[in-house]
DNA sequence: ACGCAAAAAATCGTATACAATTTAGCCATC
DNA sequence: GATGGCTAAATTGTATACGATTTTTTGCGT
């Protein structure tokens, strides 16, 4: 069977972590898709390292969510269902109002300065054609709210944000529809707007639709990916 | 070096994760103190198993916040710094608001009656004494913000509280002055009643006033622990 | 040909082995 | 008596080995 193509460094000294990362990008990427099995021999090939490495980068990345270990049968890609992928945005309406008020109250001049920075490349992205500054684009989409959290000053939070956004990339690989929601970037200009102009409700509201649109744009009926184990078995 | 003493079963079958829950328990009953080492040898040794799956028990613990892992030192049962509690406290007032509306809205009268049930138990408690009455008191305490968790249908969210509340145990565990804020007991009773009315604000305000209280009864002196190793180097 | 059972291969789960690093002990020296 | 450095012990990091489970292949009978 036809396994993982994760991105393979030649000689470069690799640690469990290193290669967390970089099966991790590869998810979040979208360079791996949903359902995709990782074998613990093929992996630690490519990485030149044994499976013992390797167990340990599947099994954070489980932990993440990203991965889902299935016993004596090896770990996938992880496939969320409608459900889970709910879950996930409902919890992101939850916490991230909270976590825009957070960044705001750290907000100096320099950090808006950076958003906008952000904003800006996400802009220059859009115009770009080509599936890699597709994927960049994505990435970008995400890094506007780790961002956000990182501004809050609080490595809880932005553990949490980390997880939620790598999720939702996942979620979003496997239901997404329109290419990307373009109105995703307006929506992100208007909130660092509404942040700058210090009316944090309206920030926050915009924050909510942000994300309400994001989960709209999915479909979610079951099968979209024809995977039958997943679909029994879970 | 003496290292931990991890609750010995005897001759029974486990898993990495049966491990990675009893280390968990200890560590969240108290009965393993903040900075305590877990020695992969000596802890195998208890559960008959290998190091290979005590490492994996620690990494995961480790993702969790509840151990400390220094690159060839070993695993140390988590200290967390002042600042770490802060973080950790700031998060659950980000979010316990929004889990108890969240958890409110899929609330029936059997979910109400298990609240009750879970606070007359925490209510006996309070009233028995001894050592081990008192570590049941405070896992009732915690139990009863990972009940709501769970009440929201969320998996999601109750694994960020779980995390939330576990790590919390330990800050109490190090920085806890009172023996416990038995007012604590009271609040999550008017939290309850506050919700029973269907006064979702009020029992919102409570909840973050209840979590500024456990926070207030904090000393969050530095050095309390006086590991100087944790001091400089982190 | 098709289906099913048994053998073979592949893959995972766990333990053990060995290398690398840290820690502890000891003696010489100031 | 304290300090510095050297050696030995202990501990972790990683790879390999082997048993258990699953998957695939093979081959037989219908």
């Amino acid at each position: 069977m036809k396994t993982a193509a994760v991105p393979a460094d030649d000689q470069i000294d690799v640690s469990t972590q290193s290669i967390r990362d970089s099966i991790r990008d590869a998810i979040v990427d979208r360079r791996l898709a949903p359902g995709t099995k990782l074998s613990e021999a093929d992996v630690g090939a490519l990485f030149n390292v044994s499976r013992t490495l390797v167990r340990g980068a599947l099994q954070a990345l489980a932990y993440e969510g990203l991965v889902n270990v299935e016993k004596n049968r090896g770990a996938f890609v992880a496939y969320p269902l409608p459900e889970e992928a709910r879950q996930i945005f409902a919890t992101r309406r939850l916490i991230e109002p909270g976590i825009l008020r957070e960044a705001a109250k750290h907000m100096g001049p320099s950090h808006l300065q950076h958003l906008r920075q952000l904003l800006t490349e996400e802009g220059r992205l859009m115009a770009e054609r080509g599936q890699s500054a597709r994927r960049a684009e994505i990435k970008a989409s995400g890094d506007f709210h780790l961002m956000l959290a990182s501004m809050t000053g609080n490595a809880v939070m932005q553990r949490f944000m980390d997880e939620l956004v790598a999720r939702s990339s996942l979620v979003i690989a496997l239901y997404g529809q329109s290419a990307i929601s373009s109105c995703g970037h307006q929506e992100h200009q208007d909130i660092v707007t509404a942040i700058e102009s210090g009316d944090l409700d309206r920030a926050c509201h915009l924050m909510i639709h942000h994300i309400d649109h994001i989960e709209a744009d999915l479909d979610m009926r079951e099968n979209k990916g024809s995977d039958l184990r997943e679909a029994f078995k879970l």
